[in-house]
DNA sequence: GCCTCTGGATTTTTT
DNA sequence: ATCCAGAGGC
């Protein structure tokens, strides 16, 4: 790009997420990763490439010229936990019951109206069915309490910074003029209210360009607009859309397994993929009898490859379609003592302890953000139940206030509302507490600020009380680090920044890429990463694909498209593994093969060369130094018709065998309603009964 | 107001 | 299985 002679600084790209804007300014210009990370979405004073995600460009914008549109700058960024806090008052206050319409169905309406750039008079508009109408009232409502507070949700980062450019001409004109290149990568993720906004900033010089590949839309349920892609070539018939065939990532193989299996949706446009390097090796595929032998048996693989091919634990990934799935590799990687890296699952900043701290810090900002208050006024304990609240949230509604602000008159002595002595006296003391935040969230580091949240609150004391007590107050200290680390960092920023910044991280963004161990990743964070190997596991009907998506061509296409996104991270190897059995929501069942497997090639596939050997022999297992048994292939130890008996499911009649690996697979038929099961017979606690 | 118990639902994916 | 909301006793 720079040798088109464009400055930096007139160029900007936006990423989907803010590990591949870092990337992105890596490789554009050489810089280390720390580097850009501290130049990252923080470019200074038009200095640099402009490089980030969609989401925290406009947060950015609306920092620096919300006040246009009444927006003031310190707004906190609600999360969607936030959000259905906020809905759920919405619909309490406009008389909705969460029976009716469930609070997440409501939220869910709202967000697919605002990322089409539909507002609250918009919505009534169109609406055209009864949950619409009530929608409808919970959206002007909900709307309300987050201007009230100050507060914007995601969608609003994107809808209001659309409402800016177009109402304020000047301000359009400073970021028209400044980018001479805009360019938008995943472009086949983005939804209306994002190409909308680009389409304005790039309507002065007209040069954008979108990188995206169709078959690889995997967030519709996100509000992503495939439609984009055609708008944009009608919009700008000049414009470049860059649809990569040629992948330098991954082997012959994989690209032609991944061909086949996306070949079969109906719904796209055809394409090659091909590649400069050889054919590599086959996929392997393999069967557990279970999650955790599934797991194991990735862990036990992946243990070879280090050990035998040279490969190291970073180069690796195991990738699943739900997060539950994490738990049986963990345990699995936990028990074989490998090294592994969990991304996402339980995110850090969602955490109940990092949310109420954080609650706290926006509170100090702005103490009429009262989704913060209501959700920390009572934690710890201090005699401000849930029916003091809603008195408190009543009054302040008939005001047309805040919270805070009958909290205030309250601790003044001028009640609007009728309360207790004792309560009176309560929530004086919150109302000092939230005054000595105020005061130090302007005047002292946010290190501090953090120091004295845990201090004068009590939270610290009251979170190790709580179950798991040592890992929460584990965590408010990783928290004050991250503060800490904050601060640090060239350019630094003030509580503000710090809020906006910990709203906008994900987890694919939290990556350590310098640890060596295996990345256990959700398919869709996956996406835009890439592993030299690649185990994908739960290959299984109602798993890939979802459950959820089996009744809607549609959505069988996006999960089709999931598990092409999948395949191709991988560059060498590639594992497709399934269980027969899978347990969920405590009872356990059967499985089905994917249909997608089908789908692969057969002769791109062999049977996984599965590793059965047993863990290390441990002090306990291997006494007086005594070597471990070695298996040999002489005779089978059972084989159909033999009586067994197992420490589980007890007596039995073995059905079938058949050497899988260097083990035995053994069906057996129990009795006692056990049914019949297929085991391992090096890991099934099994006996021979009899002869 | 606070604590414990129970019944019911439950997340699929996340900026 | 686990988490949450609502009920009921203190």
């Amino acid at each position: 790009m720079d040798d088109h002679g464009v400055p930096p600084h007139r160029i900007a790209a936006v990423t989907f997420t803010n590990k591949a804007a870092r990337e992105m300014q890596t490789r554009l210009f050489g810089l280390s990763p720390e580097d850009s990370s501290a130049l990252l979405g923080w470019s200074r004073r038009g200095q640099g490439l402009t490089v980030s995600t969609f989401h925290a460009f406009c947060s950015r914008l609306l920092r620096h010229d919300g006040d246009r549109i009444g927006l003031d700058r310190n707004f906190a960024i609600y999360d969607d936990v936030d959000q259905i806090a906020a809905v759920k008052r919405a619909m309490d206050e406009v008389g909705v019951d969460a029976k009716t319409l469930k609070p997440r169905a409501a939220l869910s309406g709202i967000s697919g109206a605002k990322s089409k750039l539909i507002g609250v008079e918009g919505f009534g508009l169109r609406r055209e069915s009864y949950v619409e109408e009530i929608i409808h009232r919970v959206y002007e409502r909900y709307e309300d309490i987050l201007s009230q507070a100050s507060a914007v949700d995601f969608d609003d980062l994107l809808m209001k910074t659309y409402d800016l450019l177009r109402r304020s001409p000047e301000v359009a004109a400073i970021y028209q003029d400044r980018y001479l290149h805009l360019m938008i990568d995943e472009f086949q993720d983005t939804n209306v209210a994002q190409y909308e906004i680009a389409k304005l900033i790039a309507d002065r010089h007209r040069n954008l360009c979108v990188v995206g590949d169709p078959d690889q839309s995997i967030y519709s349920w996100r509000n992503a607009d495939i439609g984009n892609i055609l708008s944009f070539r009608k919009d700008f018939p000049d414009g470049r859309l860059i649809a990569l065939e040629e992948n330098y990532r991954s082997t012959q193989t994989i690209l032609d397994a991944a061909q086949g299996l996306i070949a079969a949706n109906r719904n796209r446009v055809e394409k090659d993929l091909f590649t400069e390097k050889g054919r590599g090796k086959p996929i392997a595929v393999a069967e557990g009898y279970n999650e955790s032998e599934e797991a194991r048996l990735v862990v036990n693989e992946a243990a070879r490859l280090v050990r035998d091919e040279g490969f190291m634990q970073r180069d690796m990934a195991v990738m699943y379609r739900v997060n539950a799935q994490s738990r049986a590799i963990e345990e699995a990687c936990v028990r074989h003592g490998v090294p592994y890296q969990l991304v996402g699952s339980t995110q850090f900043y969602r955490r109940q302890e990092i949310k109420d701290l954080t609650a706290y810090l926006r509170l100090g900002a702005n103490p009429h953000d009262d989704v913060s208050l209501a959700r920390v006024v009572n934690v710890p304990a201090r005699r401000i139940g849930a029916r003091t609240v809603e008195d408190l949230t009543r009054a302040a509604r008939e005001a047309g206030s805040s919270i805070y602000t009958v909290i205030d008159a309250i601790a003044g002595g001028q009640p609007p509302v009728a309360v207790r002595a004792r309560q009176a006296r309560s929530l004086s003391e919150f109302h000092d507490l939230i005054e000595g935040l105020s005061k130090a969230a302007r005047e002292k580091s946010l290190v501090d600020l953090i120091d004295l949240v845990l201090e004068r609150t009590g939270y610290e004391r009251y979170a190790e009380e709580q179950d798991r007590g040592e890992e929460r107050l584990e965590n408010l200290r990783e928290f004050r680090n991250s503060a800490q680390d904050f601060l640090d960092m060239e350019g630094g920023g003030d509580l503000t920044d710090f809020l906006e910044r910990i709203s906008l991280v994900s987890d694919v963004d939290t990556m350590n890429e310098e640890s060596d161990a295996i990345t256990l990743i959700t398919l869709h964070q996956a996406k835009g990463l890439e592993y030299r190997v690649v185990f994908m596991v739960g290959m299984e009907e109602n798993i890939l694909p979802h459950v959820r998506s089996m009744d809607d061509e549609e959505q069988m296409e996006e999960e089709r498209r999931l598990c092409y996104v999948g395949m191709t991270r991988a560059k060498e190897r590639l594992y497709l593994l399934r269980a027969f059995r899978r347990a969920f929501r405590g009872g356990q069942g059967p499985s089905v093969p994917s249909r997608f497997l089908g789908d692969v090639p057969r002769e791109l596939v062999t049977p996984m060369d599965v590793d059965f050997a047993p863990p290390r022999p441990t002090a306990k297992s291997a006494p007086s130094g005594e070597p471990a048994p070695v298996r040999t292939e002489a005779e089978p130890p059972l084989a159909a018709g033999d009586k067994v008996e197992h420490a589980k499911f007890g007596p039995g009649i073995v059905v079938q065998t058949k050497p899988s690996g260097g083990d035995l697979q053994v069906t057996v038929a129990f009795k006692d309603g056990h049914g019949v099961k297929r085991l391992l017979l090096s890991f099934a606690p099994l006996e021979k009964v009899g002869a």
